[in-house]
DNA sequence: TATTTATACATAAAATTATTATGTATATTT
DNA sequence: AAATATACATAATAATTTTATGTATAAATA
């Protein structure tokens, strides 16, 4: 079980992935979706998560709107009209990266679908 | 024309790599390596490159034989014994590393020879 | 031949990012 | 009743990268 530490200069991509894909989600809900979709192997700490999630808002990515749930507060994060225009090429450029890691360290794989 | 932000947490298993590949590796020869092997669109310029150099050297990973060409060092690194034994599960993990970024960027490879 | 570019090493301050630890609190399950 | 899960957050430390600077030789070009 590895931590997040490949997600090393992903987080913000992956957050933008993840919230455009879903509309809006909550940060607790990011760290659980990561787990999920990584099998159990990829845990997304706080101390990483919720810095970027307030990165990405203070960029003009992201914003937030708070939801009581009874009394515990609940963050929703959703794209922004900047978010929503940048999320295209932000997302294709991490892709890029990721593909060139594959090439840089021989994964060679036969076909993808970037799209 | 993205630089080195891309290598973020990979440069060192990067160089484990390229220097057992080759045998042995000199410092400039690797940023021109993967220079080449990005088709120009990486640059892992000197500040990253050598304290990587040094801490794998300090880790005892890679040891390192200076030659002189005329009147200029040329330092030449290559895998120390523990450096042998180490590299293939560093570049497997790395590997599936890389590849959970494949799977959690949706780039959905067909397949993949991970040897 | 003078200048620029390429080769070749290195360090160091500042910035960025992640790790680890801690803090607070409610809701749910055992 | 206690433990675990949900849900936010920050802060000190550590690690890594960026950017800038430094030194010097060799080769190519103007």
């Amino acid at each position: 079980m590895f931590s997040q530490e490949i997600l090393k200069g992903t987080i913000k991509p992956l957050i933008i992935k993840l919230v455009s894909e879903n509309g809006q989600m909550y940060g607790y809900q990011i760290t659980q979706k990561v787990k999920e979709m990584s099998s159990g192997s990829i845990s997304l700490t706080e101390g990483a998560l919720y810095p970027a999630l307030h990165k990405l808002e203070d960029e003009g990515i992201l914003v937030a709107k708070t939801e009581m749930l009874g009394n515990r507060p609940r963050k929703y994060y959703s794209l922004s009209a900047l978010g929503e225009q940048t999320a295209v090429s932000k997302l294709s450029e991490i892709k890029e990266s990721i593909l060139m890691l594959v090439n840089l360290f021989d994964l060679k794989p036969l076909v993808y679908d970037i799209k």
